[in-house]
DNA sequence: TAATTATATGTGCATTGACACATATAGGCA
DNA sequence: TGCCTATATGTGTCAATGCACATATAATTA
């Protein structure tokens, strides 16, 4: 898969311009798949040249016009035949696992530095999905084409917890014995 | 970080070829950061001439010879700055959330046979995990130098473990409504 | 006998990705 | 007044990555 399928996945959200795709890629998508804007503006030219997007110029005075993005019939018939094709295993990168794999060869003070940001960093990101679901996904029963955003949602949170715990029984085995 | 961290840290364990360092990422560190064979040999090469690592040829006969690389000092030092750097954080790359975001857009019966197939690559890294513990890190109380690997397995038992119980939840919820 | 797998090293090329830089304006803050 | 942030679009460049291909032989399997 690439960064094209996941922009066809949020334009069957909503229209949006490279801004909003880049905004939306930091805060919801991006969970999954990474992108910057430079990556998503050229990707969406592709896009277009494909005839899976149209364009839309808002025209707008002191900033620059805003360019919008909605899916194509050829988009989403695109979009169809990608989710047919098998999935490739989740890829992880994880610096602090690998570290770990050495752990007599590093600095051991610094590792438990690392953990603690981590921590940190994995406790807001858990906060951040509760916000996302209380506020989009707490009332009754979920649209259909909710579903899939919750589940992803429920497992990210399941991630986190796993995370959470992990990093608080490291710091607890790591600290007593000092360094 | 980067792949010649990774290899360094791999070269922490004992002296590898090319070729050894390729079925290690493959079965080990591989699962928290990927590579491939060409890369692996490459960065290797440039590993040897920043002179963090020292290659020592061994003959053979029939098929190419090995090339067995060990850590130098400037190696040893070199993995240690690392180890002081911050950890970037984890970066994620899975396909499967992403069609997930678009549930009402996909191929639902592809959907449901994706994450079937999900769920068994996840027992199966699991049972490979709990292979690994059992015959590495059974013996009693781990060695220091040990810890580090274990508290790894620990999260990728964890991690798999929510990935299962997802999967499972997930087929649930999707195979009753038909499509 | 033929095909595949394992051992062991690479090259070449295209795609992807990361990051700095570039442009233009409005609004808030110190 | 100066600086930072937000809005909104990009370019240019280099590093990283992936994948096909190339070479050579032994052992195993069908």
């Amino acid at each position: 898969m690439a960064l094209s399928d996941a922009i066809l996945v949020c334009l069957t959200e909503r229209p949006m311009s490279g801004y909003d795709l880049a905004k939306y890629f930091d805060t919801s998508i991006g969970f999954f798949w990474h992108a910057t804007h430079p990556q998503i503006y050229r990707e969406l030219k592709k896009l277009g040249q494909r005839g899976y997007v149209l364009s839309d110029e808002e025209i707008q005075s002191g900033k620059p016009n805003r360019i919008v993005y909605c899916l194509t019939d050829a988009g989403r018939q695109a979009l169809l035949e990608w989710s047919r094709k098998p999935v490739a295993p989740a890829l992880i990168k994880d610096d602090l696992l690998v570290r770990l794999q050495a752990i007599e060869h590093i600095d051991k003070r610094a590792l438990i530095k690392q953990i603690t940001a981590r921590l940190a960093a994995h406790r807001e990101q858990l906060a951040q999905y509760h916000h996302i679901r209380d506020v989009r996904f707490s009332h009754g029963e979920p649209e259909p084409g909710d579903l899939g955003k919750l589940m992803g949602l429920e497992l990210g949170m399941e991630y986190e917890n796993g995370w959470i715990n992990w990093c608080k029984n490291a710091l607890a085995r790591l600290e007593p014995a000092g360094d």
